[in-house]
DNA sequence: CTACTATTGTCAGTCAATGAGACAATAGTA
DNA sequence: TACTATTGTCTCATTGACTGACAATAGTAG
């Protein structure tokens, strides 16, 4: 893709970036029980990180970011949400990024745009678990889904960055339409229930949950599935398109 | 302050400053009857525009944004909050910077950082109306208050800015308090109503939202103030203090 | 074929919050 | 003293959420 070496430069200007400005994306999947993100592990550093990038100088900053998605899942006409920039100082550690370069085999030149100071923002995506199979970039080694609840230990502040996404998420849950974008195209309200719960950390009443879902006039019910299991079957539910 | 012209240096780091970003500011007041923000008028453009800035180098972005709000309102410790990047491509038009700059007396150096493009984050700010007399800066004729419904024509994207701050300022509402910041010290359950009716832009019944207000127990009753008008004085209340 | 288990869909009773109107209290005016 | 405009509070109705109960049912064990 690119030509040019993008740490044997200066200057972002060379490289076609903008310089000081990258993105991070907590990109959440569901696997049917619980919460997951995409992080990638750096070549011989054992640093994990969120998936991020930069944005070229004749790209929108959203674009940037779908680019990134795309190379990472290739999927495409992905929800996407910002939810926070982070430009404190403490984020500014170029030792770490020499180390990351470093350990994929690059050996920045002197006064290398990558070893600045950068502003990130913050993105959150929800995609279909199963349409998905994870690409790692060229600096990491992989990039694999992690239940939310047991993450590696991350580089720098991307913590603080997950709690920030889960925290935004928590607020939108019932602004937006969350479970469409994270669940496959049918599913049952027990599946949906689950997601509810695992993105709130909390459970929630059954028959509540139930109910309230329905009076929200958001759901087509199909034919109920028959699971294999020993008891009542769940009917199907789909969002209605124009939701 | 800044000794070199930002205008006559080519790159942002000789100014001082990060290349690419900068932020505007939403600045919220309430005098009483009406919701207003702050707005710049540029010298010999008729362009008016949001306060905004940029970061210097070791400086953090909330930093730069308050000591943008220092530089403007003379005010600390003023309610901050972050609301959305503005990262388009659509947005970067250098001939309205360079007319800026010239209608300031400025005639930029070629390739001045100032033309390129900026992604600019957005802030809003909560401020006490009566406590400021706000300053235009060096590019400024002046810096007045207006009535969010009576707003100049903005230039570039400055009226979507405020219309995405606007947004996040009612789905805050009641998320955070926002009365405290925009009222002075004591005030009646009318004006922290009429507050809440300006910032939602539709009428809320006095009687509800009186009593929802005292129910939540943040608010201090306190010795009744006699306005003067024919009718029966209003208890003057404030915020609790741990709220 | 029958009894049993686990789960699902629904409903009735209860409780909390809000919507809506009524009414007494009262500071100043005529 | 009568009147007006506004305020503080109350009641009743409506809405929605919380809770437990109960019938329906797909498979399992006997």
């Amino acid at each position: 893709m690119d030509k040019v070496d993008i740490t044997q430069v200066a200057t972002a200007k060379e490289a076609g970036y903008l310089a000081h400005i990258a993105y991070d994306s907590v990109i959440f999947g569901f696997d049917g029980k619980q919460l997951k993100i995409l992080i990638s592990e750096y070549h011989n550093t054992k640093l994990f990180a969120l998936p991020g990038g930069f944005v070229k100088i004749n790209e929108s900053l959203d674009d940037a970011v779908r680019r990134g998605l795309r190379e990472r899942t290739g999927l495409d006409n992905i929800y996407l949400e910002q939810f926070h920039v982070f430009g404190s100082l403490e984020r500014y550690i170029p030792e770490t990024m020499e180390m990351i370069m470093k350990g994929g085999g690059h050996n920045p030149v002197e006064d290398c745009w990558l070893l600045d100071r950068f502003i990130s923002v913050g993105y959150y995506a929800l995609i279909n678990y199963e349409s998905v199979n994870p690409q790692p970039d060229e600096l990491s080694d992989s990039c694999c889904w992690y239940n939310i609840d047991q993450l590696p230990t991350l580089m720098q502040d991307h913590t603080m960055i997950v709690a920030k996404a889960l925290e935004t998420l928590r607020d939108n849950l019932d602004k937006k339409l969350v479970g469409m974008n994270l669940l496959p195209e049918r599913f049952t309200m027990k599946e949906l229930q689950t997601v509810y719960e695992s993105i709130l950390g909390q459970e929630i009443r059954r028959t509540t949950f139930q109910r309230s879902m329905l009076a929200k006039g958001i759901l087509n019910r199909h034919e109920k599935q028959f699971s294999g299991k020993s008891h009542k079957a769940p009917f199907v539910y789909s969002f209605k398109k124009d939701a």
